[in-house]
DNA sequence: ATGTAGGATCAA
DNA sequence: TGATCCTACATC
């Protein structure tokens, strides 16, 4: 018998410690050598505890001079991290200065043992679709056409209003499957997966694609990864923790509405499915779909640095789509007078309610702020009510209801002004709620139904109906609706965040979306304003060039990079003037009593070497026992 | 983080 | 001098 050559393996140790970044060797125990594969998940002694971790490389040397101890076991079952996704992951972890073992943790599920005993089903054959609808836009069919050959064609996708946007994504999908390659379609949120889930059913037939997303609990989530990562379905729809589901020979991915929130992971370091999604089409040589009614400047900036082709509708087919927009711009009309119940809706609006209701169609109302009046001030002084216990903001619950603190529930009264002593109150905001209130005491023996995010309507039968939604909730109608109303714009719009009016344009945009061609929209806000103009001619490649252009001028994201640098006062400061690296660091600002965030900015192309440093920096400072500065990459507050 | 090695500290 | 506390340090 000759002596085998002792084999190793580098480990990714489940530990979420920034200076314990790298991978650990461990020796292949004789009675584990045929187990251990780049891939798998093994159980290992570190810093004397038993820890899990996962198998990076397999060699026959180690690194490491020191003493290097046995692997414990192999966890079943077998490689559950492909090629693709490690060195996805640790791109990710680069882009965004965090661990490669917090990564992992996103790209790999909970393991449920009962799922992995399940018989594996057998893959069923996919056949490229009879129709695929992707004729009214530029590029559409080219993009098909590519796809079909195998290519990795690129686009940034603008739908055209009453668009059946989940039977594009799968009618994409399937060509893909039947090219031979595999889709990952990602969403913003569970309903959404569920349109696309019965979109794919519908294309494909049954069981040729699974579904990922957090609500379906942790063991069908399981399931889905299993029946991906061996190949059983080549298909994948999901939410955001979809993003690094492990798809065999990728050939395609999609992201729909990459300017929602919920797109961004919820777990360190929070990269966003649309960063993710890219990344991974180019290590692959996927196709990618940046899709959605609206477009984000990071979309726009693909466009224009060449990375992918613009696909909006064309002319032709958006006028024969598109719904009427009328802009209502801020006049007397619109002031928010609490003794009126009709006052903040204008005439045209009325009008266009009006007409769709007598044509036995439904009218959907958006409104900003659910609940009944979120925000009242003082009658006689106009200061904001506030809780004499807690300074928590007053609302109002109902009609001829006291205030009530948002926070504390304290019920305030008898309620006075804490500047004047009055007991009038105005309204500064109504909700959804008195909306709705309103709008059934104008139309009556017409039903009104309320969509919020917690309790959110999925979809309405056909007939006149009123929908009063707040934004990001509303039900499709079949048919689409006769009106679509747009009200208290000015909360969007005088929002301070980089991203206010993109995020505008593109919550009208999803609700204008659902509109029937020919319908009317009204828009309550000026129709002077860009953003509004965007809306009317449905042109959101234009807002987004505009935004693009005006980001680029003040140095903002995308064109510029940012880091948030938080930590106990003077921290954040402290590392961020000791990068080696020309930032530009903007700051201090209190975050609360003992904290301070600084932001750092640098041109985009430095943001990998920004990331790296930052990488650096805190894992010597977490080393060093210094105080610990928490970093995000691409922070919420500016991107 | 967390266990450990080696130094500093202190009562006898 | 030994026992104990403390801090620096590596973790394969």
């Amino acid at each position: 018998m000759d002596e085998s050559p002792a084999r190793y393996a580098a480990v990714c140790v489940d530990h979420p410690l920034p200076q314990l970044n790298q991978l650990f060797d461990y020796r292949i125990p004789p009675e584990l050598l045929d187990r251990v594969e780049p891939g798998c998940r093994v159980s290992v002694r570190f810093s004397n505890r038993k820890l899990k971790g996962t198998v990076l490389a397999v060699r026959d040397h180690a690194d490491f001079a020191g003493t290097i101890l046995p692997i414990l076991d192999v966890i079943p079952p077998g490689p559950v991290l492909t090629a693709e996704v490690a060195e996805l992951a640790q791109r990710i972890a680069d882009r965004y200065a965090g661990n490669l073992a917090d990564v992992l943790r996103l790209a790999l599920p909970e393991r449920k043992i009962r799922v992995e005993k399940e018989p594996p089903g057998e893959r069923l054959p996919v056949t490229a679709p009879k129709l695929a609808h992707w004729n009214r836009y530029n590029a559409g069919e080219a993009f098909l056409r590519a796809l079909r050959d195998g290519k990795a064609p690129r686009i940034v996708w603008n739908a055209l209003p009453g668009e059946d946007w989940a039977a594009r994504l799968a009618e994409a999908a399937a060509v893909a499957a039947a090219a031979g390659r595999g889709a990952l379609l990602v969403v913003p949120d569970q309903y959404d997966v569920e349109r696309l889930d019965r979109a794919l059913t519908a294309v494909l037939g049954p069981d040729r694609h699974v579904t990922l997303a957090n609500a379906m609990g942790p063991t069908p989530r399981y399931r889905s990864f299993l029946k991906a990562l061996r190949g059983e379905v080549r298909i994948v729809a999901g939410t955001q923790v979809a993003m690094f589901a492990p798809v065999a020979d990728l050939g395609l991915v999609a992201v729909w509405d990459d300017g929602d929130k919920n797109l961004v992971s919820l777990h360190a370091p929070h990269p966003h499915a649309r960063e993710v999604l890219l990344t991974r089409a180019e290590l692959t040589g996927a196709a990618c779909v940046i899709g959605g009614f609206a477009r984000t400047a990071q979309a726009q900036l693909l466009v224009e640095t060449g990375w992918a082709v613009s696909a909006a509708g064309r002319r032709d087919a958006l006028r024969a789509a598109a719904p009427r927009v009328v802009p209502i711009g801020d006049d007397a009309d619109l002031k928010i007078d609490p003794s009126s119940s009709t006052a903040r809706l204008p005439s045209v609006a009325w009008d266009a309610a009006r007409k769709a209701l007598a044509a036995d169609r439904p009218v959907l109302l958006q409104v900003p702020r659910r609940g009944y009046v979120p925000a009242v001030s003082c009658q006689r002084c106009r200061t904001r009510a506030l809780c004499p216990e807690c300074t928590g903001p007053l609302r109002l619950t109902g009609p001829r209801r006291p205030p009530v603190c948002t926070w504390c529930g304290r019920v305030d009264e008898p309620h006075r002004c804490a500047e004047c002593g009055s007991d009038r109150i105005r309204a500064v905001v109504i909700g959804a709620a008195r909306t709705a209130e309103e709008i059934a005491s104008a139309f009556p023996g017409v039903e009104v139904v309320e969509s919020n995010a917690s309790e959110r309507l999925d979809a309405i039968p056909a007939g006149a109906r009123v929908v009063v939604s707040t934004p990001g909730v509303e039900p499709a109608a079949p048919g689409g609706y006769g009106a679509v109303l747009l009200l208290d714009t000015w909360a969007q719009l005088t929002r301070a965040e980089l991203t206010a009016s993109e995020e505008a344009l593109r919550i009208w945009m999803n609700a204008v979306a659902l509109c029937a061609p020919g319908g009317t929209a009204v828009v309550t806000a000026d129709g002077g304003l860009p953003v509004v103009q965007a809306l009317i001619r449905w042109d959101a490649a234009w807002f987004a060039g505009q935004e693009l252009a005006d980001r680029a001028e003040l140095g903002f994201p995308p064109v510029m990079r940012f880091a948030a640098l938080t930590g106990l006062n003077g921290e954040a400061e402290k590392l961020a003037a000791d990068l080696p690296l020309d930032v530009e660091v903007i700051g201090p600002i209190p975050v609360d009593e003992q904290h301070e965030r600084v932001l750092l900015r640098v041109r985009r192309r430095d943001g990998a070497a920004l990331a790296a440093t930052l990488a650096k920096a805190t894992a010597e400072r977490a080393g060093a026992k210094a105080e610990q500065v928490r970093v995000q990459i691409d922070p919420r507050e500016i991107a």
